[in-house]
DNA sequence: GTTAGCACTCTATCACGTCGAGTGCTAACA
DNA sequence: TGTTAGCACTCGACGTGATAGAGTGCTAAC
């Protein structure tokens, strides 16, 4: 499994100087890594191994005097060989918080899943970066727990649905004034009969003859209450997307200058570009991670982004994504997505992390990651 | 009504320094209005009057070979009697637009009023500046159109409302599974009756015992479903906020400096204070501005506030506050928070706008505006 | 194969000089 | 008495050049 072209000491240097400059945000010197990191090699040899390093495309020099930073092949090699996740997280959350974190989770009921966003939260404060969460599946596989409409004042009703992640939608239903509260709550018990524990994609708009029927409201004055209903299940199809920390971003030296991070803020308050930047990779039930220029987004080339799905019981809570500039700090960010799935299922390990350890003896590569 | 300490043409030169500034960005030199602004005179005139305008603490210099810049002092003078604000709007949105925006207003409901978010999307738009929104009288003065209890599964139920600004409120209810949909239901009916048409301050604790008498259901497996109800209650009276644009921030050159900026979008971020900003302007029902260091919010002292308060056939929906940089263009917020005014009642006249002009007549003051 | 030494390159930084905008003051003018 | 032209002065913006420091690649010795 080791990597053809590197011996195991050009891969410690590689690793050291991807260490030390996602910790440092500085190009890294040959005398840095002689010294800071105890390879027992002067700083002239590993010039000379450095030099090979970039000549094999995984590091580069902003300009001559400077010292090397990774370029994306590194990076690659990186998260899928190199990096070590032991206690990366750094810390535990205090239990107040955890506590928190839980009671949050199970309590509300929202317009996205509730435990997702909080959930995002969460990564967002573990990692300091920017998180971006999307909703369920939102493919029309979720199911419907329940339906109700609800009478509002005359000829105003809302549509209520609750469906199996515990988000809620609902629709405002503008309806003849003749129909009567009681009307409205036949046609709504019988929709819930007929629609709970069904998927969203199942529910077709020729049951409009069943409601019908089994009420015996005539169809043209029930059509604007199923066209409400209709309404309410199409918005259970729709992609939410919740984004935490998006100022993190100011934070990065990458961003300081203002119209970049005007770029980037911006791109950020664009739903459907971060839907399709996250549901790209939310294929997969594991971590996909996404360096530089492998997103193809515009705008996006100097970022990473790394996705975990989480499912619950079969049901597909949502995908977590963490953004942030290339230069990212890849354990950390697998580690609190992986912390973070272990809170939602309430099961599952990562006391033991998995992945490589080159320098602990195995180079097993376990971390799913999307290989270009 | 005309100023004690300053006679016509130091007004007139007051307002065309601050028109220019704001229009400019830069410190405005005698030249510049002496040229610009056709006054007749001379700058070395015009550099005496700036003189004293300086000296009454109207305008201040940056520094000894700049131009002059308003003072806080000069902006409040500005937008009491000075302004114009003919014309502000530069342009009527487009018919398209505009019909969007009816659509979005009446069709939607969510858990803030929907009219009152997308209005503030419109002044954001219009004005170019952050917009914040907070939602109605969120006093307890709301009242309840609608409530319904919605059965989801065995043990869990959803306490949905409908309040009289159309927004929708719901809470997770955890129940004895002995209790069946149909109790619920009964219940249901019951509160609604209830409830229906009173204020949310008026729901005391105490109805639980009307329901419990009216349902025949035991006190204590009513218990949860109450709590539900009256967490949904609260909720309502929780103010939201969404705000609007807070990127545009990045825009304004005193925000070049990415720590400064950062700071302005963390507080922005912090909805307890955004909450406390507009609401401490939201008692009037007119505008009310708010200049720099006017308003209490630490790290806003180098911004404004205009805020407007909108009811819709006595109901309050809430207040939209517009946020800039001091330099904000007064007179355009103005406009475009009074004509989103006349876009929400579907009535009143910005037509033939009033307050100022001194410089087409009148002197009269009709703006309210917050007399510090 | 490794390392010490050295010349070289490139950036960041700071001091310095210049330019231009705008002022305040004075003296002349209507 | 109010207005204006003229002028010396101030101060920030900007471009230039010198300097220091970090890091490299290469060569020769170990």
């Amino acid at each position: 499994m080791a990597n053809e072209e590197l011996d195991y000491r050009k891969m410690s240097i590689l690793k050291a100087v991807i260490d030390d400059y996602i910790e440092t945000r500085e190009p890294v010197g040959s005398r840095t890594i002689a010294k800071k990191y105890s390879m027992g090699l002067s700083s002239a040899t590993i010039r000379n191994e450095m030099a090979d390093l970039e000549e094999l495309g995984y590091l580069s020099q902003p300009h001559t005097s400077a010292g090397r930073i990774p370029s994306e092949k590194g990076y690659r090699l990186y998260v899928d060989k190199l990096m070590a996740l032991e206690d990366k997280l750094g810390f535990e959350p205090t239990p107040e918080e955890l506590e928190d974190v839980k009671v949050r989770m199970q309590h509300e009921i929202g317009e996205m899943s509730d435990q997702i966003r909080v959930a995002s939260e969460l990564v967002s404060r573990l990692t300091e970066y920017t998180s971006i969460a999307i909703s369920g599946a939102a493919d029309g596989t979720q199911r419907i727990k329940a339906l109700q409409v609800v009478p509002v004042e005359p000829g105003k009703a809302l549509a209520v649905i609750v469906l199996d992640d515990d988000s809620v939608k609902n629709a405002v239903i503008q309806h003849d004034k003749a129909i009567t509260p009681e009307t409205l709550m036949k046609v709504s018990t019988h929709c819930n009969l007929l629609f709970a524990g069904h998927r969203v994609e199942e529910i077709s708009m020729n049951m409009i003859n069943s409601v019908s029927e089994a009420t015996g409201v005539a169809r043209t004055a029930l059509m604007p209450v199923i066209d409400g209903i209709f309404e309410c299940i199409k918005k259970a199809a729709d992609t939410e997307v919740h984004t935490e920390g998006a100022v993190k971003f100011l934070s990065h030296p990458e961003f300081s200058d203002v119209g970049k991070a005007k770029g980037i803020l911006e791109l950020l308050n664009r739903e459907d570009l971060m839907i399709d930047l996250i549901k790209e990779c939310s294929t997969s039930d594991g971590l996909v991670i996404r360096i530089g220029s492998e997103n193809k987004i515009e705008g996006l080339n100097e970022c990473s982004v790394v996705t975990a799905t989480y499912s619950v019981n079969g049901v597909k809570l949502g995908t977590i994504g963490v953004l942030s500039p290339t230069r990212m700090d890849y354990p950390r960010v697998v580690a609190a997505l992986e912390y973070v799935r272990k809170r939602l299922t309430g099961a599952g390990a990562i006391d033991a992390p998995e992945g490589m350890a080159l320098l602990s003896g195995g180079d097993n590569a376990q971390q799913p990651t999307e290989v270009k």
